[in-house]
DNA sequence: TCGATTTATCTCGACGTCAAGATAATGAAG
DNA sequence: CTTCATTATCTTGACGTCGAGATAAATCGA
């Protein structure tokens, strides 16, 4: 039970000022979905930081990622991992070609299906990916230290409500 | 009051792979931070497919709106705009650049600080920042029909306290 | 008033992403 | 077996963003 609200964000401010300019309109969207943009924005900031001390770039890490949770033996096509982390099949096989360069991946045409490729961790790659992967929970969960354990929940749980309509319908391939 | 729960998105899907690979780590931020990480992907999708009927960019779009709800004169600094819009100042300089070649705003020397400028929507500006705000406000609202009202004001509360810290503290340039 | 610091904007090269299209293999239907 | 639609990956060029640094004006302090 928290009785003090006096705290505004960027985004009161903002519903705030068209609120003014725009009677007329109902912005109240806004306040859930611009707040979900500015907030990913700043969050994308600190994931930076946290991965510059290890020397990798939050590109990197998604896809490395991807393929650490995946499980022996952490193996994956591309299609899987542009799925996992939302970017289009070019930038996908641009992010592989680079990890691929810099040992941190291998590629192997995939023995059941001759149109396809299997991308693969090294042991270097798990190295990396475990160390920058504790590192970012830690700093993840600062972040989150405003909110209790029930209210991180509840946030989660409204959150995935909005999520579950894009993760279900399309199988986007991109 | 709901009761039922078998849905699932990529995020539970993400977190159980976690669990199962890596059970000593607590990936329980990841509930919160990646469900807005990949919703905000997610929306900015819908933005980008949005603006496409108004023949417009959502860069631009985000940069004329910081000028429309500012009002009368609808007249910014560059720095105030790159700060409503989390980018750098060398990207805001460019996409001003855009804006006045493409006539929806003009730049002219602040009067009142000769290293400043002021940057200010045109009428064509406003009127298609404006026939763009109202579509996208009705698309928004229909991602939000899954939640009741109240569910989006505490989704809304839960979200400012996360953001809070980051609006308050810094008043980043970049 | 002078020098040092801060603030505001711009420049530029490196880089990552996207969109569209190319290639090639698979799967389905008759 | 042949044709057609689909799926998987890669190629390419255009584009937007970032980061670092340059310039210049304003501000602060002694």
């Amino acid at each position: 039970m928290t009785f003090s609200r006096p705290v505004e964000d960027e985004v009161d401010r903002l519903v705030a000022a068209w609120k003014q300019e725009r009677p007329d309109l109902d912005v109240t969207p806004l306040e859930v979905l611009s707040r979900v943009s500015r907030l990913s924005r700043h969050l994308e900031r600190e994931r930076r930081a946290a991965f510059a001390s290890h020397d990798m770039e939050s590109w990197e890490f998604d896809v490395l990622t991807a393929l650490r949770r995946a499980g022996e033996p952490y193996e994956l096509s591309p299609g899987a991992l542009l799925r996992a982390t939302l970017v289009t099949s070019g930038t996908m096989t641009n992010r592989i070609d680079r990890l691929a360069a810099a040992g941190l991946v291998t590629r192997r045409p995939d023995p059941e299906d001759r149109r396809g490729v299997l991308v693969r961790l090294t042991p270097a790659g798990m190295h990396r990916v475990d160390a920058a992967f504790a590192d970012l929970l830690r700093r993840e969960r600062e972040l989150l230290a405003g909110l209790e354990q029930h209210e991180q929940q509840a946030l989660a749980a409204l959150l995935r409500t909005l999520l579950v309509p894009f993760d279900t319908s399309d199988a986007a391939t991109h």
